[in-house]
DNA sequence: GCTTGACCTGGGACCGGTTTCATAAACTAT
DNA sequence: ATAGTTTATGAAACCGGTCCCAGGTCAAGC
């Protein structure tokens, strides 16, 4: 491989010469310039990456904490992610974790050693804490509501109102008792935690039967149809944390000659557009897009993206 | 940043022996070691990442070129590249084209500044031959068939041979007529060459009025669908170039209430399992994990994933 | 006693760039 | 004529590691 050495020395000048030219900085004899180009078109030479991210300390690449990339949650907000990062000019790397701590801890790790920029967290195992303290190695997005603390960038969805929103339209419909799926039942998961707070807020106590937990694909929705088929009382209407899991509960209720529950999902995917139910669209490209810019430093550390309910 | 030369400092030794004990080789001496390890651990140190790929002329990393994230074609390419990356320790960056053969050529011309140590290219706008005279800057992997000539690694589907399965199985059901739904209509796309291909050689001439090009999303189906309906003679089923994109060609018939003309689709998507239609599976998730596999250098070159035919 | 080989350690070149600083020539302003 | 500024260039330190090689110690084998 040709590098800046042989340059220099075949136009009998100094590397920091050639540089000068690679970089389009002032300050250079316009034949020398001329013959130092021409020189590097003709020995197809090109300025390795690495040497030079070295020596800037900077690597332009962002990584993208997520659990697995196959989900369509996940798969909007790299969307998102790498259409920002792409027009910046940055390189968008996959790292997913099957909500492994010490995966996570690895990825942090891998901040440390300079291996990004910085890191977004779609979702995240570890603590607040401990991102905080990987803070000082280079930007942390997280892609969550931090709530009334707030120290680290993030971008997210205004979920509170819009779960809020979504249930008491379904109340306003006649929809006396709701029940809900859920995917983790633990008070990390944001979604967790604000979809039980907009509940409580529009129907009571989240009585623990109405609750279906450790959905989050299409046959977990349709284990959770026949759970909410067989519950007696029965609710109403079912409140689901995703297009393809409610359409998992939904098909259910058709398979088996069921009077088929309205459900309510989330993302505004096909097949919620299909099988004609509400959901609730968190726009999370525009997601993806707002925190790739905290991740490269912008002015603001906060980004509220407002979702949009579609009632159907 | 503490450096290696800061802790060869605090160690008092030189920093070869500190890289001795990094990198767990032999020939340090017990307590040395654990001094420097101690101290490694005090001082919260981390190799830098960017000086020793420098050094080892290596990234650790493959990059992986597609036109766009949110296509589900892709998104289960991508899964199996990470799941196959993450297993061997490598970093996947996404490097989306939109197409445009210029983003390409800078794709490659990153591979040749030592940025990625090999391009994975999960559909490609530049020639076979561009992507050739790249191939000395690292290892770059095809997601095609490459036919008879064969100098680039390549992971593929049994295409064609499932193609005409599949055209096969219907001809045999009675559908003596076929529309064809495709992406494209350029001989660059592997898809659409094998897809006439498979066409003539069970049904014969592919007529002009019985194929729809531009169709990707499942809105452009549901402009085929529009097509198909108005079509006369009529076409008796239609074979569809994926899964989301039938979807909207069974949607504009179920919508104008017209008998809604068979459909055959392509990915084995929630969509065909919702709505009951045909479609090929062709794993693409393996696809992903073979590519991944040859990118970073197998002994084989070329890897065929058997496409699976799932008749409903 | 001498050779041999395993073990241990450090100096310094090297990977391929960027950047600071010193130097000098050419030009401008007084 | 002199001081000050702009332009042009190269030497060398630096980014933070890896690794080859030279040199030294020490015990086993003959």
């Amino acid at each position: 491989m040709t590098n800046i050495h042989d340059i220099a020395r075949l136009a009998g000048c100094s590397v920091s010469t050639v540089s000068r030219v690679i970089n389009h900085q002032k300050y250079v004899a316009d034949d020398k310039r001329a013959k130092i180009e021409a020189i590097m078109r003709e020995l197809d030479y090109v300025p390795n990456r690495m040497a030079r991210d070295l020596s800037n300390g900077q690597t332009k690449t962002v990584g993208v904490v997520l659990p697995y990339a196959n989900h369509p949650y996940f798969a909007r907000i790299i969307d998102g992610i790498v259409s920002a990062g792409f027009a910046a000019g940055y390189k968008i790397t996959m790292l997913p974790t099957n909500y492994d701590v010490t995966v996570e801890r690895r990825y942090l790790d891998q901040l440390r050693s300079k291996a990004y920029d910085a890191l977004i967290f779609t979702s995240r195992s570890s603590s607040l804490a401990t991102l905080e303290r990987y803070r000082k190695y280079g930007q942390i997005v997280c892609c969550e509501d931090p709530g009334d603390e707030r120290p680290l960038a993030a971008a997210f969805t205004d979920r509170l109102a819009s779960y809020i929103n979504a249930l008491a339209w379904a109340k306003r419909q006649g929809y006396q008792t709701m029940g809900v799926v859920l995917s983790r039942n633990n008070l990390i998961s944001a979604s967790t935690r604000t979809t039980r707070a907009a509940y409580e807020q529009v129907y009571g106590d989240l009585a623990p039967e109405k609750l279906f937990t450790g959905a989050v694909t299409y046959d977990d929705g349709y284990r959770a149809g026949a759970y909410f088929a067989n519950l007696t009382p029965p609710v109403e209407a079912i409140f689901v944390n995703g297009d393809n899991i409610a359409a998992g509960v939904h098909q259910f209720f058709v398979d088996h000659d069921c009077q088929p529950l309205p459900v309510i999902g989330q993302e505004n995917l096909l097949t919620s557009r299909i099988l004609k139910f509400s959901t609730i669209d968190h726009h999370l490209e525009a997601l993806g897009e707002a925190a790739f810019r905290l991740a490269i430093g912008s002015s603001t550390t906060h980004e509220l993206i407002k979702s949009e309910f579609i009632k159907r």
